[in-house]
DNA sequence: ATTAGTGTACAATATTTTTTGTACGGAATG
DNA sequence: CATTCCGTACAAAAAATATTGTACACTAAT
């Protein structure tokens, strides 16, 4: 009886932990993850020590390659961190339970890999602008429409001016201010 | 010969266009965004005037069904605006032009979203959870690891009533005071 | 009311993305 | 130094997603 209930106990662990792995995962889905990345997320935020890529294997029912895909997907977007030592020659895994830290490192980067994208485009983008409008040849219809799409990119490089103070201050944790991480460092 | 020099300029323009869409694109990839939403908006983002699903079929050389599709992803995520009024009998879509106001629209629909997701599914386990750890039946080791959860569930309640109060701010404006946005209102 | 024409649902198709299996380079072990 | 075994690259297969074509409901004009 004792088994039985042993059982009845980790079973409602378990449902009741899959149906937080599956918000996490949808919510995941949200921001470009793949379903997979966010269930191993989900799995490796509840497991409390580090996991390898075969344990991963295991718990996804998937392949070690898939598994590697994933994972260095998460350790990308620093969801989860590499760590330095290993265990019988497998690397180490752990996922980032601080849902503070995650968003911050999640979101500084993907927006500042927008960032640099937009920026880099439209700083190219406006010389060659300029370029066009102070051409001779070209009509004042062409230099006005030229102007308009000058002036669109003038705002998205004052919008991603705006952007780069936002990145810098949540790199700092500002926005944090109020509510203090559990890891305060 | 100024009819030659018309067309460099149109081309020109419509090259260096093509390369902000692109990176526009590739931006909202960044988010979930499909690539052809991302190139439909980056197209209305240059074109001052509402447009309709015709047009969009032309510029896009894509079904009318796909456009229609597209744009209604775009409209969900307040990327674009439907008009009130028709034009003879179509439908009008504008780009909303102003990043300032796609940010903060975009972001807080999305992280809404995730905040209603994570809490009503970690508002659900609580319950479950407690109840596990306070049935007489199961063991210590048990009781342990469900209080591990349960920690974890908390902070993610911590964690998503600081997310919401951050969505509040977005939604006022807090964020932008430094930077005035072309449209103050 | 009748007609013309728009937008969208839905099934079929095309394309992209994800997943797997396999093979191999390279690091840890003996 | 030889051997073992891990992680990943790459091609093939499977699955998911995006795109199209068609049909139809519904709105707007006649």
């Amino acid at each position: 009886m004792s088994q039985k209930e042993g059982n009845y106990a980790t079973e409602q662990r378990g449902r009741i932990r899959q149906n937080i792995i599956d918000a996490i995962a949808e919510t995941m889905d949200l921001y470009g993850a793949t379903h997979s990345s966010g269930q191993l997320y989900g799995i490796m935020f509840f497991e409390d020590r580090p996991m390898t890529l075969d344990e991963m294997k295991i718990r996804m029912n998937m392949s070690k390659s898939n598994m590697s895909y994933a994972v260095r997907s998460l350790v990308e977007s620093q969801m989860v961190k590499k760590l330095e030592e290993k265990q019988e020659r497998k690397e180490l895994y752990a996922a980032e339970v601080d849902f503070f830290l995650a968003f911050q490192n999640f979101f500084t980067l993907k927006l500042q890999r927008e960032i640099n994208v937009m920026t880099e485009s439209i700083s190219k983008a406006l010389p060659e602008l300029t370029e066009l409008i102070l051409d001779q040849h070209i009509s004042d219809q062409e230099r006005n429409l030229a102007l308009q799409d000058l002036y669109k990119l003038r705002h998205g490089q004052t919008y991603y001016e705006w952007l780069q103070q936002f990145v810098n201050a949540l790199k700092r944790g500002e926005y944090f201010k109020d509510f203090s991480s559990p890891i305060d460092c």
